[in-house]
DNA sequence: ATAACTTTTTACCAAATGGTAAATGCTTCT
DNA sequence: AGAAGCATTTACCATTTGGTAAAAAGTTAT
């Protein structure tokens, strides 16, 4: 069975027809590595489930700086925070990536015909913000090199897979500093 | 009119019925400076409303420092991120506050009767989390200074409302280091 | 294989932040 | 007013992190 439906699943029942109806409604796109699944100041209002890969979504701080706000890997649903206004952040394909996609009609046709389509969704969606204020705020009290540890453990199959930059502007440090940290570490 | 209804019907329609509804659904309670609201480890069902004062919202880390996640102020809306599952952090009253709060049952009761409950309030619920993520996630790339008179920004009226040890837990970084700062601004 | 290019590491020094401790300032209670 | 208790500031030094620049390692194209 499709993932996206094992992923929903867990979160709520859904019967066949049900079923039936949310596949009828998806649609798989691939990008590449390095491609913009949005850019800021586009509309984003599609929702968007990662079926394999990563993205990174990052914006740019007063200074010019990219700064890196979360990742998302593999079985994550995610949408723009902000509905029907451009985001203003930067998603990328780190990886190839195979995505899911519902465009608002058809996620509109959904709501309206599954009765607990909009509160199983609302579940996950908000799980899924709690998860990642929670990651995110576990930064601020932390040195870098507890950061940067904490890191491998929520993202263990990440560290191989993107570029150092991103994770140093993930974590809030510079790249000289995170290498400097992985030198202490392995040592 | 109260102002718990003036601040929902920001966010979606009530007519007068259901407004009374609500209004018979609600209690007010008052809770002193320092006093908790809720402590880790006990369950924590209402939803709650700040109709006056601060709250703040902190956990310990590892080295058994307290972290405060952050400061709840007027007319905010909050609820345990995991229902039904023993709160984590500690809620504690910063100032003497006055609060609304709603009970599960009559929660329930509104969830059942107003076709617009669960849409109006998820939408409440998941814009307040996007901007505690967003607040908290600024503080990861930038120095104590600028996170410094960040928050003097987003909490105008906090600073000489509360203790300086809560703001520094906040920012994380000790409160010798907020004191230099705040002595260098100053300049 | 070589050259060109990008990413990561290293080095050096400056600046920012932390840790410990003491001094000062501010409240509260009697 | 004075004492006790807490909050805030200051000082000093150690540690961490940043900024600039160069070297080394890794990747891609020809």
């Amino acid at each position: 069975m499709e993932e996206f439906i094992t992923y929903i699943l867990q979160f709520g029942d859904l019967n066949k027809q049900q079923i039936a109806l949310i596949l009828s409604s998806i649609s798989e796109i691939e990008i590449h590595k390095d491609d913009y699944l949005v850019e800021a100041g586009k509309p984003f209002n599609e929702v968007v489930f990662i079926k394999e890969g990563v993205l990174r979504i990052y914006y740019y701080n007063r200074d010019g700086e990219e700064i890196t706000k979360y990742f998302a890997d593999e079985n994550h649903l995610f949408k723009n925070p902000y509905a029907n206004e451009p985001l203003t952040e930067y998603i990328q394909a780190i990886t190839d990536c195979k995505l899911i996609t519902i465009a608002p009609k058809d996620w509109q046709e959904l709501s309206n015909t599954i009765i607990s389509w909009d509160a199983i969704l609302n579940k996950i969606f908000q799980k899924g913000l709690v998860e990642k204020m929670d990651r995110r705020s576990s930064l601020v009290s932390e040195n870098a090199t507890t950061r940067y540890l904490t890191f491998l453990e929520k993202f263990p199959n990440l560290v191989n897979r993107i570029p150092l930059s991103y994770i140093a502007s993930y974590l809030g440090v510079t790249q000289q500093s995170l290498s400097r940290i992985r030198k202490n570490i392995s040592e």
